[in-house]
DNA sequence: TTGAAAGTTGAACCACCTTTCAAGTTTAGA
DNA sequence: TCTAAACTTGAAAGGTGGTTCAACTTTCAA
C-alpha cells in the first residue's frame, strides 16, 4: 500500500470517521503506520484473530499508542472499512471515460474492479467481514454500489443501448456476478487461468446476449 | 427447525463430520437440541458473539454436556456448516423435475433457493461467516454448487437450448447473481417488494435475453 | 435385577486480549 | 530558547468465555 502521495486524502476520510485527528506530522505518520499495519493484519487473520498488540508490533509502536488514535479495535475496523469502501468505488469510477458505450462501461468497470481486487486482496476480505463486525457499513457499501449500477442501467435504457425496465433487481444481479467472479478468479485463483480482461469479456458477453441460443 | 422426521438423516451427516456419535436415544435428543440451539445462536449473534454457555442454556443442558458431543466451539460450527451446506443443495435439487426446459430449471432452482433462504435466514449468515471461521468449508460449499451450475449449463448447450461454450465462468456469474438477489430481496428486504417468484422471473429474463436492446 | 457404559452437571481453571494510566519524550510555535 | 501540548511507552488491571474434571444420574443389555 503506497504511502507518500495520495495518502493525504485517505487520511482525511479516515479521520473524518472513527480516528482521532493527529495534530503533528509525527502523529500523522504514526496513524498511517497503524492503518497500513491493520489492513495487513485484518486481511491475513480476520478481525477476531487479529490483535491490537500484534497490529502495534507490526506498526513498530507501543501498545498504548493505539489508543491515542482509536477508541477501540472496533473503531479502527470501521475506519478501515469506510476508507476501503471509498477506494473501491473510486477505482471503478476512474476507469470510465466519456464516449464509452453503455455495455463498454460495464466491461471497463468490472475489469477495473478485478485489477483493483488483484492488487488489494485484503480489501475483499475486510469488507466481507464487515457483514459481521459492522453490518451497517457492509450494507451501506453494497447499497451505494447498487445505486451506481441502477443509474448506469437506466442511462443505457434511455440511450437505447439497453432494453427498458432494467432497475434495482438487475443491478443487484450484475453486482453479484462481479463480486463472485472476482472471488473465484482473482482472490482464489491466484493469477492462473483467466486474467481480469478475459473474465470481464466473458461476463460482458453474458450481459449482452444472455445464455439462450439465438 | 423441525425435529421428528427427517432429522435422522441430518444427524448422520453431522455426526459423520465433527460431532461425536451418541449411542443412546437420549444422547441423540441432546445432540439435536444442541445443534438446533447453535443454529439459532450463531444466526442471531454470529460465531464470535455466540458463546458455548449461551448455546447450552438455550438447549436446556449443562455447560459440560457440550463437550460430550463436540471437541470445541469450532467443531460445532464446522458440523453446522457441513449440515447446512447439504441442506441448501438438496433444497435446490428437490425443485427440479424431469421434463423441464434448461431455462426453466434455472428459474425453478433460484425460486427454490430463495424460498429456502426466506425460511432459514440463519443459514445465509452462518455459511457466509464460514469464510472466516472455516474457510475450507466455505470454499468447498461454493465450488460444489458452481459445479452443479456448470453441469446444467453444459447440458443446456448439448440440448441446444443454451449457446455453446458456457462453462465455469458463467456458472460463477450465475451463482453470484442468485446469492446477491437473495441477500437483497430475501434476507434484507423482509417480505416487502418482490417475492421469490418475481425475483426468479426477473433474473431468468436477464439470463435468457441479457440486457442489450434487441 | 444389576452393573458397566453412556450421559449429565456446574464450579473452577486458565489463557488471552482489550483497555487504562501515570510517567517520560518529542514537537512546534512564540 | 523555552514550555505547553502532543505524543509515546509498557506494565498491569480487568473481563470474558472456552475448556476441564470428578462426582453423580440414567440407560440398557444380559
Amino acid at each position: 500500500m503506497g504511502n507518500t502521495r495520495g495518502s493525504a486524502k485517505r487520511l482525511d476520510s479516515v479521520a473524518a470517521g472513527d480516528a482521532k485527528t493527529p495534530r503533528t506530522e509525527r502523529g500523522r505518520r504514526t496513524l498511517r503506520k497503524l492503518l497500513d499495519a491493520a489492513a495487513v493484519e485484518f486481511g491475513e487473520k480476520g478481525f477476531h484473530e487479529a490483535s491490537v498488540s500484534s497490529i502495534t508490533r507490526r506498526a513498530g509502536v507501543a501498545l498504548g499508542t493505539f489508543y491515542t488514535y482509536f477508541d477501540s479495535k472496533d473503531a479502527l475496523f470501521r475506519a478501515l472499512v469506510a476508507d476501503m469502501s471509498e477506494t473501491v468505488k473510486s477505482s471503478a469510477r476512474s476507469a470510465l471515460h466519456p464516449g464509452m458505450g453503455a455495455l463498454e462501461i460495464e466491461r471497463a468497470a468490472l475489469a477495473a474492479f478485478l485489477r483493483f481486487a488483484a492488487e488489494h486482496k485484503e480489501v475483499y476480505r475486510i469488507i466481507d467481514e464487515a457483514e459481521f463486525v459492522d453490518p451497517a457499513s457492509y450494507r451501506a457499501h453494497y447499497e451505494t454500489i447498487a445505486e451506481r449500477f441502477t443509474e448506469r442501467l437506466r442511462a443505457g435504457g434511455a440511450s437505447g443501448e439497453f432494453r427498458e425496465g432494467l432497475g434495482e433487481l438487475e443491478a443487484w444481479a450484475l453486482m453479484g456476478m462481479n463480486v463472485f467472479v472476482g472471488l473465484r478468479y482473482v482472490v482464489w485463483g491466484a493469477g492462473e487461468e483467466m486474467g481480469a480482461e478475459a473474465v470481464a469479456q466473458g461476463v460482458n458477453r453474458l450481459l449482452a446476449e444472455g445464455i439462450a441460443r439465438r
